[in-house]
DNA sequence: CTTGACTCTCCCCTACAGGGGAGGCTTTAG
DNA sequence: CTAAAGCCTCCCCTGTAGGGGAGAGTCAAG
């Protein structure tokens, strides 16, 4: 099949395909005489691994040594639960600082309220947010 | 005092203050004969404003609206208030996104310490990473 | 007077995952 | 045969906060 038929039944872009098939994650089986991208039906299923992968948090670099490991013979299971543990550490940290930041706009949002805007010192632009000056 | 002077008072580089003057949320006080950026002290409370409210989570953009009602007279701090609010909620929305996924990371590792590579389908490139398929 | 440090503007580069469009073939239907 | 639709490559664009470096002008000390 051709790329617009390959994208119309993944449900994406033209673009995403060809896209795919620059960085390596979804490459066509073969180019017809003038110059096609062919694929097989095998190639939507590839589709739906790399979404899937994407969707659990996974960059298309990753998921391109992923299938580049299967592609070599290899199985790519170990490497893909070193990714996502170290995926999800790194989400732990990112919440945490997240949360520390929304906890920080809370506050600042309810020490707002008690302040009078007309005692706000114009060299500090606003006594909200304070520089520490 | 010149752009390298406040740079280094100010403990960064001389590319951002002049980046900072570019988008307008710290400008000079005014130029020398030979073009060169003059500023006052002030630019030092300034620029900890700045680097204050980027700490909140604000961006430049964002805190150039800010600066622009001050120095057009108006005191910000509603305009403040309304944009970390809004900011917390969008926090949180992101927050609960990224627990979720961290949660499915969780998950997928426990699930594939029980998985045997041996019976990883090649066609589905990694079993751990379902696509549905 | 010259050298070295400082400054200026201008332009390209980064990550991420594509989107938009130009200009030019190829294929398919009528 | 012709027109429309599909496909190709190539290049620029998005947002964020600057970084790197070129080439040229400026300022202070020796």
């Amino acid at each position: 099949m051709r790329i617009g038929e390959l994208a119309e039944r993944a449900g994406t872009s033209v673009k995403t395909i060809r896209y795919y098939d620059r960085i390596g994650v979804l490459r066509p089986a073969e180019r017809s005489e003038s110059g096609y991208r062919l694929y097989g039906v095998d190639a939507l299923d590839r589709y739906r691994f790399v979404r899937a992968a994407q969707a659990v948090g996974l960059r298309l670099g990753e998921i391109r040594e992923i299938i580049a490991l299967r592609d070599g013979g290899e199985t790519p299971c170990g490497f893909v639960v070193d990714l996502i543990g170290r995926r999800a550490a790194e989400l732990d940290v990112r919440i945490a600082e997240l949360v520390a930041l929304r906890d920080e706009l809370r506050s600042l949002d309810r020490r707002a309220r008690r302040l009078d805007p007309r005692r706000c010192d114009p060299r500090l632009v606003c006594h909200v947010i304070d520089g520490g000056a």
